[in-house]
DNA sequence: TAGTAACGACGCCTTACCTCA
DNA sequence: CGTGAGGTAAGGCGTCGTTAC
C-alpha cells in the first residue's frame, strides 16, 4: 500500500515545536468558545455511547475528503454538529466561522506516541485512536497527515542545512586544490625539482592535456619517463587513440575517499 | 484477460483560526 | 489595542492502489 512508502521517514528529528504547543494548550482561556477542553467542540463526545453510534456513520462520511460522500463533513462553512458539542455555549457563531479546534496535551501525547509507532494509520487504528482520544476519525486522520507534512519539513531542513555544509566544504576543497595546483604547477617550473627528486613511481607524462597517465591494469611500480616529443606524442596519439571506457588521466595525487564534511580528514 | 468506474488513502497546497511578541 | 508572524487544524484537489464488474 502507499503508507510503505513512507515508512523510512526519520522520527528522530528534534520536534520542539510540540512542547511549545503543547505548554499552550494548557492554559484554560485558549478559546472564548470552549470553556474547557472538556466542552470545546470536538474534544469529547457527549457520551461514549453516543460516540460509538456516530463513529459508523461518521467513518462513512468523514474519513475521505474525496468521496462523494464524504466531503459534506468538512466544509467550514457548515457547523460540525455530527458530535453534538458545539451545542452546548457557542450558540452564537457556530454557523459562521471555522472553529480551531486545539488538542489537549494528553491528546496531542496519545497521537505522538501513536505516531513514534508508526507514522500512518489503518482505518481500526485509526477508530481506535479516535475512540480513545474522543476524536472524530476523520481529526486523527488529519492529525497523522499534518504530523507527516511537519516531520517531512523538518526533514527537509535539516538535508538543505546538510547540503549547505557540504557545498562550503567542498568549495573550500576546491580552493585548497587550485593552490595546491599552482604551487606545483611553480614547482614544474624550477629544473632543481626534477634533479634532486627520486621518485617512488613511474608516471607518462602526457604532454598534449600534461595529466599524468595512470595504467589501467597493471599493479607493477610505475616510473617517471620524460619522453622525447616524437616518442611522447607517438604515445600520446596512442593513448588518446584507444577506445577508453574510464578515463586514464587519473589525477597523479592518490586517491582516498572524499568526505564533503570532513575533506581534511 | 483487459478495461473501467468506484472507493479509500495519501500528499501537497492552501485557508482559517489562534497565540504571542 | 492593533498588527504581523508563526503554528496548526482542516478543506480542496490530484494521484495512486485496490476491488468489483
Amino acid at each position: 500500500m502507499m503508507s510503505s512508502k513512507h515508512d523510512n521517514l526519520s522520527l528522530s528529528l528534534g520536534l520542539s515545536f510540540d512542547s511549545h504547543y503543547l505548554q499552550l494548550n494548557l492554559r484554560p482561556s485558549w478559546n472564548d468558545h470552549a470553556s474547557s477542553d472538556r466542552t470545546s467542540e470536538n474534544r469529547m463526545p457527549p457520551s461514549p455511547v453516543d460516540c460509538e453510534e456516530e463513529e459508523e456513520e461518521e467513518e462513512a462520511a468523514v474519513s475521505s475528503p474525496n468521496s462523494t460522500v464524504s466531503t459534506v463533513s468538512g466544509k467550514r462553512s457548515e457547523p460540525e454538529t455530527n458530535n453534538g458539542e458545539d451545542l452546548d455555549g457557542d450558540e452564537e457563531d457556530a454557523e459562521t466561522s471555522r472553529k480551531k479546534l486545539r488538542l489537549t496535551k494528553d491528546q496531542s501525547a496519545v497521537l505522538e506516541d501513536s505516531f513514534k509507532e508508526h507514522n500512518t494509520l489503518n482505518p481500526k487504528q485509526k477508530l481506535a485512536l479516535a475512540k480513545q482520544l474522543g476524536l472524530r476519525p476523520r481529526q486523527v486522520e488529519v492529525w497523522f497527515q499534518n504530523r507527516r507534512a511537519r516531520t517531512k519539513l523538518k526533514q527537509t531542513e535539516v538535508d538543505c542545512e546538510f547540503l549547505k555544509r557540504c557545498c562550503e566544504n567542498l568549495t573550500e576543497e576546491n580552493r585548497r586544490l587550485q593552490k595546491e595546483v599552482q604551487e606545483l604547477r611553480a614547482l614544474k617550473l624550477s629544473p632543481q625539482f626534477y634533479m634532486h627528486m627520486a621518485p617512488p613511481t613511474t608516471l607518462t607524462m602526457c604532454p598534449s592535456c600534461e595529466r599524468v597517465a595512470v595504467p589501467s591494469s597493471t599493479s607493477a611500480p610505475l616510473n617517471v619517463t620524460r619522453m622525447g616529443p616524437a616518442q611522447a606524442q607517438a604515445q600520446s596519439k596512442a593513448l588518446h587513440a584507444r577506445p577508453i571506457h574510464v578515463n586514464p588521466w587519473a589525477p597523479a595525487i592518490p586517491a582516498r575517499p572524499f568526505n564533503a564534511l570532513h575533506p581534511r580528514s
